[in-house]
DNA sequence: TCCGCTCACTACGATCATGAAAGTGATCTC
DNA sequence: GAGATCACTTTCATGATCGTAGTGAGCGGA
């Protein structure tokens, strides 16, 4: 029987098509195991940005080049979906598929632990306490969120903002 | 007031130390947003592994030159321990700081993603199964055991030997 | 229709990181 | 003392990244 997620597949039957192992967690740092990738899944997720332009306008400065591989290996692994804007076709729109829309627990995870750990984190601690109270709920309203094409931060219809009125309502 | 986690510090007293922003999120990608570093944790939470040679030993084969480079940044960033064997002077060994720690969520998260995604994946069904049931639990009893110098996997005390004992007892 | 602008990239050269293999010195075992 | 083991270090070819400057398609206003 398995000892574990990431036993050796030498002797095994099972053919390894690419990559280094089949440890989920290898699995997952293959995909988008580098410095860069999540954060364009954080500005999708936190932002609600969507094109080329917007991502590369993010703080952090990531160069074009790179910026485009990280895009076409992310949409390759079926994290993002690349589609034309029909309204005006110079642009083009990156969405998180449904495998993409699950690795907002793991982006949720590495914001708490950037927040608990930076002392000089830019995140606002009321927000991060809400997420710890209840992370499973949090993670859910983030998600159908981005599904529905809003954001946890930007909009009038954004997470926070329903947050915050829901506690204006209730006093 | 802070509109999100990842708001620009242009104009901010703050001044930026090092690194590319304040956002949690990035904060974590230049510790350990790197597709090596995490399998070092991957190795002491899971295989209990403490060692240069395990974890040079790793199915994925790191390189001893950025193997060596990981764990001194690291060592740095506070998330590795580095002591010297008393008992076989040669030895060095690597532990998890609280704050190395406090990335079994986010590994947690990372696994179940890949576990879900990868169709040839190694983690066993059950396994994932227990960890989606009842993952605070288990990110708890995973903490307690790499404290205590146990591993989830390998030994006899590990997590998993004691989850199947207290299965056979109850039935 | 022309002009300037925006869009998603691509090209390029310098610099940096990685991968593979071999080597080093301290230390342990026999 | 010989040989193995340990944690690295060194070296070098190859590949990735950074920063900047295009490029061509498409839009919007005159």
């Amino acid at each position: 029987m398995a000892v574990g997620p990431c036993e050796s597949t030498e002797g095994s039957p099972v053919k390894r098509a690419s990559g280094r192992s089949h440890c989920p967690i290898n699995f997952g740092l293959e995909a988008f195991g580098d410095p860069w990738s999540l954060l364009v899944v954080r500005d999708i997720v936190y932002f609600g940005k969507r094109t080329f332009a917007e991502f590369l306008a993010s703080e952090e400065a990531i160069a074009p080049s790179v910026l485009a591989a990280r895009l076409e290996r992310m949409t390759t692994a079926g994290i993002l979906r690349r589609s034309p804007d029909l309204a005006d076709r110079r642009r083009v729109r990156y969405d998180l598929t449904e495998r993409g829309l699950a690795l907002i627990p793991v982006l949720v995870e590495l914001a708490e632990w950037g927040a608990t750990t930076d002392p000089a984190t830019g995140a606002p601690a009321d927000w991060i306490a809400l997420v710890r109270a209840d992370k499973a709920g949090m993670v859910a309203r983030y998600t159908e969120a981005v599904r529905e094409g809003r954001s946890v931060f930007v909009g009038d219809d954004s997470v926070a903002a329903r947050v915050a009125a829901a506690r204006a309502a209730t006093g």
